[in-house]
DNA sequence: AAATATATTGCAACTGAGTTGCATTTTAAA
DNA sequence: TTTAAAATGCAACTCAGTTGCAATATATTT
């Protein structure tokens, strides 16, 4: 009998209590790019990749595609944990360019000869601020 | 008053023939980057992304983004033309990579709050050649 | 059929997201 | 305090997608 970790955050650096402290802070989904611009002082590129990732073994943030290619986290409300991306459909507005998480359960329409086990559900539009 | 043309294909160029074709012949979705690949013989990458540009205006084509965050694009067989990827869901296979269309409609859950003008549901999961 | 205007293409150079290998530093446990 | 492993920074890279401009191809006019 042997476990297989998969590893997710093990030591608290200081990089990962700002990151987390970010997605604590903020109930909207930011985009990887953004999130390494604005942390460029405090913290490399390449570990905010890495502890992201990290933070997504951990069931802690959950990761989508937004409308332009970009990857987008925001944090676990009520994910099963097992697939993230599955449950809930998520807005951006095309005039600010927001995400956000909707609290909607939408059902995957099955469909025959395919075995379904995620999906994604990106919403387009305008969010109330802008229009 | 005044007409305001939004330039799709105007000249038949060896060039749009052949990516035309390639619609043409498979029902399949394709990513721009192996059709960078797959025609890099035949013609520029610029020139690929710009004609599948005029394509997509022509309401000929319709894209869409896939699960790695790549853009794909797919012959439009009933889609309207305005919005191209509000219609139909995408499937991946997450084993051979393959994405289809699905001749399958659904129904954009209505979230108050928010004026949604589109969506796109990628699904991913094993199509009937890999399971 | 030749000349002309302009749409299209190729090319090279660029931007920006995301990744990798490796040396250095930090963490937590011994 | 020492030590081993984990995490970080850095530089260099890959790959998708874009831009400006000169050269070429297309379709229309003469």
């Amino acid at each position: 009998m042997q476990y297989i970790y998969i590893m997710g955050i093990t030591r608290q650096t200081k990089q990962v209590k700002v990151l987390t402290d970010v997605f604590d802070r903020g109930q909207k989904a930011i985009s990887v790019a953004s999130l390494v611009k604005m942390l460029a002082s405090e913290m490399n590129k390449t570990t905010v990749y890495r502890i992201l990732d990290k933070l997504m073994d951990d069931g802690i943030v959950h990761s989508f595609i937004g409308k332009g290619g970009l990857k987008w986290y925001a944090k676990c409300q009520d994910c099963s944990c097992e697939t993230h991306n599955d449950v809930h459909p998520h807005f951006q507005c095309k005039t600010c360019g927001e995400v956000k998480c909707l609290p909607v359960k939408f059902s995957i329409p099955p469909v025959d000869g395919y075995k379904i086990e995620s999906a994604s559900l990106l919403m387009v539009g305008e969010c109330s601020a802008c229009s």
